[in-house]
RNA sequence: GGGCGGAUAGCUCAGUUGGUAGAGCGCAGCCCUUACAAGGCUGAUGUCGCAGGUUCGAUCCCUGUUCCGCCUACCA
């Protein structure tokens, strides 16, 4: 007698953690670098170690675990290399924000001790989010956790830095660059958010030099830049303005003048006034137009984007007035002025696009500065052509344009950082050499673009030029995506392969990976940078695959944000409906291309599905009496619905396989739900019972056992990549053949376990099963529409004209009266329809159900009714397409074959309906 | 401005070679039938955004169009 070891409510919580410290104890995440089995491998998208686990970290991970325990138990060596990024300015401004509780700033702490600040706080919180990982059940292995800032990857992005600025692509230069008034520093292109926002664009008048009495209007947004302007453009072939290319204009507020000069690429006849003014120190296009003409750049702001003191040639009262404004603050000062002097003449309503920091949503300004830039161009080129060739795939296809169009409008990225956390630059300058191209920020030493760095792999001793011991190192760090850039690699310890010869083999074992999960939104700033820097410095694509996911929204479709209060935190929800529900949830939501908008309600029923679960494999340990593991499983033994339900897994091993196998993770995720919920829970077991209570024979129970425990074993791997927690929990309690448990020092689990192989398809068992099953069916409805009690048991009478369709109804018939409560079925009445009986017709089957006493012979003339209107509609659309000549020529024969058949049994229906 | 995606049952969404539309939740009715009420059985509901076109036949392919959403861009 097998006791049931299950407890009889299903507690996920409990075996969560149970299981997840199994696994991690027993190490069987862990890859192992010499076996011979094919290698599989990921790397994680390193989250930041300020994090804690969203819905975003929820999804991502969830299918990288999927894939993992899916070629884990495909037989492949699985490496899923887990670790965390140094998150530069997300870290530095949650360490900031602690010091400034404390009444403390980074400026006073100094450099050396913010950084041990930020290393602390590593060390006691930025562990966080990894054990909320291992929570959700991901099977990383956790002994190579990396970290983008440890030593050893620190050398990595050294090494490359060195070997890029070497051949001339990491370069220094002074150009307009997205500074953050907040966070002090140069952003990239693509960390900063545009956002459109409503403005005004304001007309202000420049008189001529030459005769102040005549005006060239300009219109701007920004009119407190005009302080900074140095030309006034209009286009060569505007007839208003062109005969000013050459003139001066009297800039307003000031004793500045400036050119007019024509610029066709700069000016839109079209737009505004038609003359535009160049600030070439605050506006992008401006600063272009500038290098065009050789336009002098006047900076009015510093980097907290507060006015400057004395920018030259501003009238002193003004400058006064202005000095230390931020600049939007500046924006309404300069406006009140200007319309006070009558400059100011028309305002007009503009919507206009500004950019915001990615990190702290404050206002970017464009601010001229000196700052590190990789020459992309000739890597981008070859991370286009690596996916031209097909050497790595984007999944979903469509994304691929999107990679293709950023690569190919690639514009020189700028790495450095003016902040303090984070890989600093490894260049340093000699005070000697670089006399003249000194200055200070906040008492840190700064350098011009013209200054010269000396590069180098380690700290230098002296100047290589004067061999001056006077050298500083250049405070800036790197883009923190400079070393996510690397993490393919620089993980599995490159550049060390020479010197260590495990490091060689793990290189050589796990890369290329075999695929990078992610969300689309990092598309840029990750997936396109690790294609470039792969190629460059492992002369291969960093993965085979690139799987792109969906962002999760709330129920409304609106992106999760703390500030709109729509956060749905992944922990609340493992707590409440359990990890496995969770999973599933994300998994069968995870459709291609389309964003997943999480309602709890689904979460609800995927949780109803693990209980479902649960039940089933209560109910099959309560029934292992006497239970043998030798009972042969042989077709001889299978009964009809052993073959059905044997032919039914097959299936549904077929297609979570090919699911799996092309990234469909929703399609697998439900066609297992379908298959153990709706045919092996609601038929196969039911048809079992008498079986299994031993009421048929001992050879039926032991066959119905020994099979229902293979579907059972067979489902639990099925789902196992998706639900870890509780396929692990019932294969633990479900008794085991010899092998089946696992290898090795008594450790067992079911991720040790191959993945289901399909066996023996029967067709013909496929097909008479359906037929019991819609007899079944039509009888139930029957009974539920004319309102028969459940508890009462009623005749019915079955008819067939087919000799095989009758032997069936013999042998299987149990079946039927079995799961629509039907005492005696008689099988062999005539033809013609018995008196006071319900009618319905089940293919081609013919099934009178005697309802003397408690029928309600109005409700059955409504249902016939029913039924044979719905018949005749079909019927009708049939015949019209029967009496079209072409689909009957043109069509594919198995089509028309199978509509004229259709057509005959809807005919015969109709008319045994109408008798 | 350019590009991409979506529009299918009350709600959230599937629908992979064009051949009579599916799921979950919700809803209605009946049932505590000894695996499971987090359950069982039964049922109802769709001019598949709009207009054309290709085709014997279109939710699916093509063109146009309207609404949403997203990405991208230097119109001051």
């Amino acid at each position: 007698m097998t006791e049931a070891k299950l407890d009889k409510v299903y507690a996920p919580k409990a075996i969560e953690e149970k299981w997840t410290k199994y696994w991690l104890e027993n190490e069987l995440f862990r890859a192992d670098v010499n076996s011979t089995k094919p290698a599989f491998s990921m790397a994680i998208p390193p989250p930041n170690v300020t994090g804690s686990l969203h819905m975003g970290h929820a999804l991502n991970n969830t299918l990288q675990d999927i894939l993992a325990r899916y070629k884990r138990m495909k037989g492949f060596d699985v490496l899923w290399l887990p670790g965390t990024d140094h998150a530069g300015i997300a870290t530095q401004n949650v360490v900031e924000k602690k010091l400034h509780a404390e009444g403390l700033d980074r400026h006073k702490l100094g450099r050396e001790k913010f950084i041990q600040r930020v290393w602390q706080w590593k060390e006691e919180s930025g562990g966080a989010i990894i054990n909320q990982l291992k929570r959700l059940g991901a099977s990383c292995d956790w002994s190579r956790e990396q970290f983008t800032m440890s030593p050893e990857l620190s050398k990595a992005v050294r090494e490359v830095f060195v070997r890029l600025y070497e051949e001339g692509l990491i370069y220094r230069d002074e150009r307009l660059i997205n500074w953050c008034p907040r966070c002090l520093t140069a952003l990239s292109d693509i960390e900063v958010e545009h956002e459109e926002t409503p403005g005004k664009l304001y007309h202000i008048r420049y008189p001529l030099a030459d005769n102040p009495k005549e005006f060239l209007t300009v219109a701007t947004t920004r009119p407190e830049t005009m302080l900074g302007d140095t030309a006034v453009a209009v286009h060569p072939d505007d007839e208003r303005y062109n005969k000013f290319i050459g003139k001066e204009v009297l800039l307003p507020l000031t004793s500045r003048r400036i050119p007019v000069i024509g610029d066709s690429i700069l000016v839109d006849i079209e737009f505004g006034t038609g003359a535009v003014k160049i600030t070439p120190a605050h506006d992008f296009n401006d600063f272009e137009a500038g290098l065009r003409h050789s336009l002098k750049r006047i900076n009015i702001f510093n980097e907290r984007a507060h006015i400057k003191q004395n920018i030259p040639d501003i009238n002193p009262e003004i400058m006064e007035e202005i000095t230390g404004l931020h600049v939007h603050k500046a924006r309404e000062r300069v406006i009140h002025i200007l319309k006070e002097h009558g400059f100011l003449t028309k305002s007009e309503d503009h919507k206009h696009v500004i950019g915001k920091c990615y990190r702290c949503k404050t206002v970017i300004e464009p601010y001229l500065s000196p700052q590190w830039y990789v020459k992309v161009k000739p890597l981008a080129e070859e991370a286009i052509k690596a996916v031209e060739q097909g050497k790595t795939r984007i999944i979903p296809e469509g994304w691929q344009n999107t990679y293709f169009e950023w690569m190919r409008n690639i514009k020189d990225w700028c790495i450095s950082r003016q902040i303090w956390w984070g890989h600093q630059v490894p260049a340093w300058y000699c005070l000697k050499c670089n006399k003249g191209e000194i200055y200070e920020v906040h008492g840190e030493k700064r350098f011009s673009a013209k200054a010269k760095p000396i590069v180098s792999r380690t700290e230098p001793k002296d100047c290589p030029a004067c061999k001056s011991k006077d050298i500083v190192r250049d405070n800036d760090v790197l883009d923190t995506w400079f070393s996510s850039a690397l993490w393919p690699f620089s993980t599995l310890g490159w550049p060390e392969k020479v010197e260590t010869q495990n490091l060689a083999s793990l290189l050589q074992r796990y890369y290329p990976t075999s695929v990078i999960v992610t969300g689309f939104d990092i598309i840029f700033f990750w997936v396109a940078r690790m294609m470039m820097m792969g190629l460059k410095f492992m002369g291969n694509v960093p993965f085979r695959d690139v799987y792109i996911h969906a962002l999760v929204r709330d129920a409304e479709g609106q992106k999760m944000s703390k500030s709109k209060g729509n956060v749905i935190d992944p922990l609340v929800i493992m707590d409440k409906y359990g990890t496995d529900a969770f999973r599933f949830t994300l998994a069968a939501m995870a459709a291609q291309g389309r964003d997943i908008k999480l309602a709890e309600e689904r979460i609800e029923g995927y949780r109803n599905f693990c209980n479902k679960i649960w039940n089933l494999a209560r109910f099959t340990l309560m029934n292992l009496e006497g239970f043998s593991d030798h009972w042969p499983l042989t077709t001889g033994h299978y009964s009809l619905a052993d073959k059905w339900i044997l032919t039914r897994l097959n299936a549904a091993i077929k297609d979570v396989t090919e699911d799996l196998e092309t990234y469909r993770f929703n399609d697998a995720a439900n066609s297992a739900y379908q298959f153990v919920w709706h045919e092996l829970c609601d038929w196969y077991v039911e048809l079992i019972k008498f079986d299994l209570r031993g009421e048929n024979s001992e050879e039926r129970k032991m066959t119905a056992q020994t099979v229902l425990l293979k579907i059972l074993k067979d489902s639990l791997k099925l789902l196992h990549p998706i639900m870890p927690f509780i396929t692990e929990e019932i294969w633990d309690v479900l008794p085991h053949e010899e092998g089946d448990k696992g290898q090795g020092a008594g450790v067992s689990s079911i991720m040790q376990q191959p993945f289901p192989k399909t066996g023996e398809d029967y067709p013909d068992a496929e097909r008479d099963m359906i037929l019991i099953m819609d007899v079944i069916k039509a009888i139930r409805n029957i009974r539920s529409e004319m309102n028969v009690s459940p508890a009462l048991t009623i005749e019915a009478v079955c008819y067939s004209s087919d000799v095989s369709v009758i032997r069936l109804l013999e042998t299987e018939g149990s079946h039927i009266k079995t799961l629509s409560k039907v005492s005696v079925l008689n099988i062999s009445a005539p033809a013609g329809r018995p008196e006071n009986c319900a009618t319905a017709i089940a293919d081609n089957i013919e099934i009178f159900i005697p309802l003397k006493g408690l029928i309600n012979f109005e409700e059955e003339e409504k249902r016939l009714k029913k039924d044979i209107e719905k018949i005749e509609k079909e019927i009708l659309a049939l015949e019209r397409k029967m009496s079209n000549k072409e689909f009957i020529e043109r069509a594919p024969k198995e089509v028309v074959e199978k509509d004229k058949a259709r057509l005959e049994e809807l005919l015969q229906k109709k008319t045994k309906l109408e008798q």
